[in-house]
RNA sequence: GCCAAGGUGGCAGAGUCCGGCCGAACGCGGCGGCCUGCAGAGCCGCAUAUCGCCGGUUCAAAUCCGGCCCUUGGCUCCA
């Protein structure tokens, strides 16, 4: 089945097929690391990463490389500030080591490619150059513009006109372009008191930071920010990629001038595909720390735990906005509980059942293909995470269905179903199915046998009363007991 | 002002590109039943939707066309 993909260029649903067959080149473009990440950031990451993952579950092999602007006025801001680090560049690894940690957290794949831009400076100056050359851009008092009126596919993703653009940059920055609509290539100098105290979150006194500055052939100085990730993208990708993922908030300026810089520099398209996610709100009321609906990735992931969050997620498609809301993470878990509860269920009965048996059910064995080519026809559908998941679910209802009606289990039909779940939920979703492995917590499952076992004897002895104290108490140290024909079982934490 | 997205049950949220399988998915919540000492989990079933409004096209419209109302986001800090 074919994919295909909204473009934001044409506005349109369209096929999908990567400039060389089997492979694609994937751009996602990431985080300024001048704070911790949060919520909206995760969004696109896990988004791009089931993205990623469907790819390669269809065969392609999947180039994958996201940035990370670390040079940056608001980073610049930050020096000094607690123990963050005494320049810019130590502000930066700070949040990078930081929003990596974050990555791991939510059990991203790891990208190809982790670019930085101040470790590529020299080939930002080159494409500039080239820029230059071509008389797309032009020097004024050590800075590089680039000229809008020169392109003139300027506008064309996000469906500006140049005429209705207005002017809103610094007056003096203003006073150095041609038109209002030109956008900083270079910029002579390091970073302004005025942009220092405008981003600072900390007195620095009289002695403020500049940020760091490089030559250049036209001033000491740092590039501007759209410049970064077309000599990354061109860097560790080509010069026209297949995928470019980024925010809805990026489209414009940023992504247009990333179109402009990079197409006038080759001449060739720059990305086929541009794909971008809706951005993650609160509900009627602005992100806030002071009101407690702010999260960090971290504290989130705290809270939540990954799967949860991954579930939340992908309980929208991509390219929808989404509200945050503590209702919305509470259905989120429950959705998460209800697929892994399922595929415990179905390991369990697989587990209780010789391999030889006879029993089959084609029903559940009917519901796994339809699963399958459910999520199939899902995914392929602009990549639609909601229904993916929702034949997931269904597969889940069919396997309890038949654990709980049949009079004895379909070993290949349950099997299959494993399977099923691991590939597609595992696999492609992300999610972490099973519970801690013995050896480190043995010990802690053997005492809460031990446990259960004098609770059985209760029971057996009519003392509901002592029973339930005991399940209470392991219920409140997160030790789920559920009762069963067969027996107590439960669940760790 | 310019650009874009969206208005579907109590909530949330698919479906709209390619009209009929949508008498509207999945899930949460509600109600009833099974199971259970009880609870939870699970299973079965029920209820709630004039698919923003008006008009048009069609044998057939949530889906196409026209007009209108409303909401939200972006417009050089932004994922």
């Amino acid at each position: 089945m074919t994919l295909s993909v909204t473009n934001t260029l044409t506005g349109a649903r369209e096929a999908f097929e990567p400039v060389t067959d089997d492979a694609v080149l994937l751009y996602v473009c990431g985080l300024t690391v001048s704070d911790y990440a949060h919520l909206g950031h995760a969004r696109v990451w896990v988004h791009a990463d089931v993205m990623h993952r469907w790819l390669e579950h269809e065969g392609y092999d999947v180039t994958h490389v996201e940035n990370f602007t670390d040079v940056n006025e608001k980073i610049a801001a930050r020096v000094g500030e607690d123990d963050l680090g005494e320049t810019e560049s130590e502000v930066a690894a700070h949040f990078t080591a930081a929003t990596i940690e974050d990555m791991r957290g939510l059990n991203l794949m790891r990208a190809s490619v982790y670019p930085r831009v101040s470790e590529h400076v020299p080939e930002i100056i080159e494409l500039i150059e080239t820029l230059v050359d071509r008389g797309y851009a032009y020097e004024s008092n050590g800075s590089v513009y680039f000229d809008v009126t020169q392109f003139d596919a300027y506008g064309d993703l996000s469906n500006q006109q140049i005429e209705e653009l207005e002017a809103q940059g610094e007056p003096d920055e203003r006073s150095e372009k041609r038109h209002p609509a030109d956008f900083a290539l270079w910029k002579a100098g390091g970073v302004s008191p005025t942009a220092i105290r405008e981003h600072a979150k900390h007195d620095h006194g009289d002695e403020l930071p500049t940020g760091e500055t490089w030559e250049s052939p036209w001033s000491e100085g740092r590039p501007g920010w759209h410049i970064e990730c077309s000599a990354m993208s061109m860097t560790h990708l080509d010069e026209t990629i297949d995928i470019h993922v980024g925010g809805h908030d990026l489209v414009f300026p940023h992504h247009e001038n990333e179109i402009a810089q990079s197409e006038a520099a080759t001449g060739k398209q720059f990305a086929k595909y541009w794909l971008h996610t809706g951005l993650l709100e609160t509900k009627g009321e602005k992100m806030s720390s002071s009101l407690g609906n702010f999260f960090t990735v971290s504290a989130a992931l705290e809270e939540f735990g990954p799967n949860v969050l991954r579930a939340f997620y992908l309980s929208t498609e991509y390219g929808s906005k989404q509200t945050f809301s503590i209702d919305a993470m509470t259905e989120a878990e429950a959705r998460w509980n209800r697929l892994e509860r399922g595929y415990d269920t179905t390991c369990e009965a697989l587990d209780s059942v010789d391999a030889r048996t006879k029993a089959t059910d084609e029903t559940l064995r009917t519901a796994v293909k339809d699963a399958r080519s459910e999520f199939q026809r899902a995914m392929s559908d602009d990549f639609n995470v909601r229904e993916a998941m929702a034949a997931l679910l269904e597969l889940t209802t069919a396997v309890n269905r038949h654990v709980d009606e049949a009079t004895a289990y379909d070993y290949r039909g349950l099997k299959r179903a494993v399977e099923t779940i691991e590939t597609l939920g595992g696999d492609v979703f992300g999610f972490q199915f099973g519970r801690p492995t013995a050896g480190d917590v043995s010990i802690v499952d053997d005492l809460v046998e031990l446990v259960l076992t004098v609770r059985e004897q209760e029971r057996e002895a009519g003392n509901y009363d002592r029973a339930d104290e005991l399940r209470d108490s392991l219920s409140d140290i997160g030790v789920e007991v559920q009762d069963s024909d067969d027996g107590p079982t439960y669940r760790l934490p």
